[in-house]
RNA sequence: UCCGCGAUAGCUCAAUGGUGGAGCAUUCGGCUGUUAACCGAAGGGUUGCAAGUUCGAGUCUUGCUCGCGGAGCCA
C-alpha cells in the first residue's frame, strides 16, 4: 500500500492509500465514525462506515483518544463537505500508539495552561500555521540577502562585553577569563564583516535580561542584522523597505492557507509595497501634537506614540533622524544637525510598533572614541571595534529586524509568545 | 521594577457571608454525513498556601506564592 502525506492527496483521488498521523478530532453518527487525522502536512477526515469495516476496526474508532498515533488506509475521494476538499473512505485502522486524556481538548483553554503545555500546544492547527509562516519568513530573509550577494556571517553568542551598554545582559562564568555575556546584538561583529566582505548579515538568537513584561518582549529572540559597507542612511532605508516588501509578499503568496487559518485580514498586508513613507523624528512629533499628545521633544517614542504615528499610514513607516541622546553610541551624527543621529526605526502598521531599528554607523575614529567615553563604556573592550575605524574606515550602515515581532505582525497576533516554539520570558523558561 | 486584575472539578467558568454548580474532557448508552457535531446518563472538589474576623468564609481582612493585563526599556 502506498504511503503518502495529506498534502499530496489531490494526486491520489480514486486510489487506495495509507497515511500515518495523529487523531486530531473525532465525531460519530450512528453507524458512521469521522476521524480527523493530522500528519503535519494537513488535515484529513477519514470516514468509517460500519458496513465497510470489520467490527474490530469500528470498535477501535470509538476506543482511541485524541492524539493517538494511527495509520489509516482507504480510498481518496473529492468531497466538498470535508475540510480541505478531500476525504478518505477508510477501510483499515492500525493503532500505533493508543492515547487517552490528552490535556488540550477542543474547547477553550487559558494562556497559563497552554504555555505550561507548549510542547503539546504546538500540535494545534493555529500553532502549526504560525510555525509554518515563521519558517517561510526565515526562508524569505535568507533568500532576500543571499540573492542580493550578501554573505551570511554569524556573530558569536558568548561575548566579552556589552554591545550597546544600556540593556541588561545575561552573565556567565567563562573559565579563567572572568565573565562572559550572552549577546544582545550581532551588529558590532557584522560591522567587522561588512569591512571584510562588503555586504553581510547575521541571523541568530539574541538575549536581553531586561525585566520587560509586555506582549512585545522576549528575553531570547531572533534577530537578522544586515550590514553594508559604502552605504548611508538612505541606502539603509532603501534596503529595509525592499526587504520588508519581499518578506510580506512571499508569505502572502506561499502561506495563504495558513493566513486563512489565523483569520488574518490580508488586505492590510497587500498594501505593504514600496515606497514606504519616510518621516523625520521632527515630523513624527508634529503628528503627535496634531493628535493632542503632550510630547516632550527629545524623548524617544513610546508604544502609544508609535501607534498614533503608524496609524497615519497603510504600510510600514520609517521614522529617521532621532535625537542622538536617546540612541546608541555607534550611530553617526547628522552632519546637518549634530544633535540628531542618522538612525531609522521602521514601525509596522496596525499598531504593531517597531520591527526594525537601524542606522548609519559612526565611521570617524575620534568621534567614535569620544562617544564611547561619553557613555562610560570600557575602551579596552572596544579596541577591536575602534580598529575598524583605524584601518580602511568607510561609511556603512545596517539594521536589525526582530523576527518574532515580524511574525506577530504578519500573522496578526496579539502577543509574540506564540511566534517562537518555546518562548523565554521574564517569568517563564519552561518547557 | 511600578500600577491594576486574578487563582473554585483534568480544562473554561458560575456560585447575595448560609446545602459548591454548568459546559467541555472522561466512562456508558443513542443516532448513516458529522464539521469545537448532537441527545441521554454517570463518575469527578483539602475552592493556590498560611493566619485572622464570624455562629458560619469560595465569598471579608492581612501576608505569601504563582499567573495575567498595562507601563518603562527595546527588536
Amino acid at each position: 500500500m502506498q504511503k503518502i502525506y495529506i498534502s499530496d492527496l489531490a494526486k491520489y483521488v480514486g486510489q487506495e492509500i495509507t497515511i500515518q498521523g495523529w487523531l486530531y478530532n473525532k465525531r460519530s453518527s450512528g453507524k458512521l465514525r469521522f476521524l480527523v487525522l493530522r500528519d503535519g502536512s494537513g488535515y484529513l477526515q477519514c470516514v468509517y462506515f460500519k458496513g465497510n469495516v470489520t467490527p474490530e476496526v469500528f470498535d477501535l474508532c470509538d476506543k482511541i483518544g485524541q492524539e493517538s498515533a494511527i495509520e489509516v488506509t482507504g480510498k481518496v475521494k473529492a468531497e466538498p463537505r470535508a475540510v480541505g476538499g478531500y476525504e478518505l473512505d477508510a477501510t483499515h485502522l492500525n493503532v500505533l500508539h493508543e492515547t487517552h486524556d490528552y490535556p488540550i481538548t477542543p474547547k477553550d483553554h487559558g494562556i497559563e495552561f497552554l504555555m505550561d503545555n507548549r510542547h503539546l500546544w504546538l500540535r494545534s492547527s493555529r500553532q502549526v500555521a504560525i510555525m509554518k509562516i515563521r519558517h517561510r519568513i526565515v526562508k524569505a530573509i535568507r533568500d532576500f540577502f543571499d540573492n542580493k550577494g550578501f554573505t551570511l556571517m554569524d556573530a558569536p553568542i558568548l561575548t566579552p562585553a556589552a554591545c550597546e551598554g544600556t540593556s541588561t545582559l545575561f552573565e556567565t562564568e567563562y573559565f579563567d577569563l572572568g565573565k562572559a555575556y550572552l549577546t544582545q546584538s550581532g551588529q558590532l561583529y557584522a560591522e567587522a564583516g561588512a569591512l571584510a566582505l562588503g555586504k553581510v548579515y547575521t541571523f541568530g538568537p539574541t538575549f536581553r535580561a531586561e525585566k520587560s513584561k509586555t506582549r512585545r518582549h522576549l528575553t531570547e529572540f531572533w534577530m537578522v542584522e544586515p550590514e553594508v559597507a559604502f552605504a548611508d542612511l538612505n541606502d539603509d532605508m532603501d534596503l529595509a523597505e525592499e526587504f520588508l516588501e519581499y518578506i510580506v509578499q512571499s508569505v502572502l503568496t506561499d502561506r495563504a492557507e495558513e493566513l486563512k487559518t489565523l483569520e488574518r485580514d490580508t488586505t492590510k498586508l497587500q498594501c505593504v509595497k514600496r515606497p514606504f513613507p519616510r518621516i523625520s523624528y521632527d515630523e513624527a512629533v508634529e503628528i503627535l501634537k496634531k493628535n493632542g499628545v503632550e510630547f516632550e521633544y527629545g524623548n524617544d517614542l513610546g508604544a502609544a506614540d508609535e501607534t498614533i504615528v503608524s496609524n497615519q499610514f497603510d504600510r510600514p513607516v520609517m521614522v529617521h533622524r532621532y535625537p542622538s541622546e536617546v540612541k546608541a553610541f555607534y550611530m553617526k551624527r547628522d552632519p546637518e544637525n549634530p544633535k540628531l543621529a542618522l538612525a531609522v526605526d521602521v514601525l509596522a502598521p496596525e499598531g504593531y510598533g517597531e520591527i526594525i531599528g537601524g542606522s548609519q554607523r559612526e565611521d570617524d575614529f575620534d568621534l567614535l572614541l569620544s562617544r564611547i567615553k561619553e557613555h562610560n563604556l570600557p575602551q579596552a573592550a572596544f579596541e577591536w571595534y575602534l580598529d575598524l575605524r583605524r584601518f580602511g574606515s568607510v561609511p556603512h550602515a545596517g539594521f536589525g529586524l526582530g523576527l518574532e515581532r515580524t511574525v506577530t505582525w504578519i500573522c496578526g497576533l496579539d502577543h509574540l509568545r506564540e511566534t517562537i516554539p518555546f518562548p523565554r520570558m521574564i517569568y517563564r523558561n519552561t518547557p
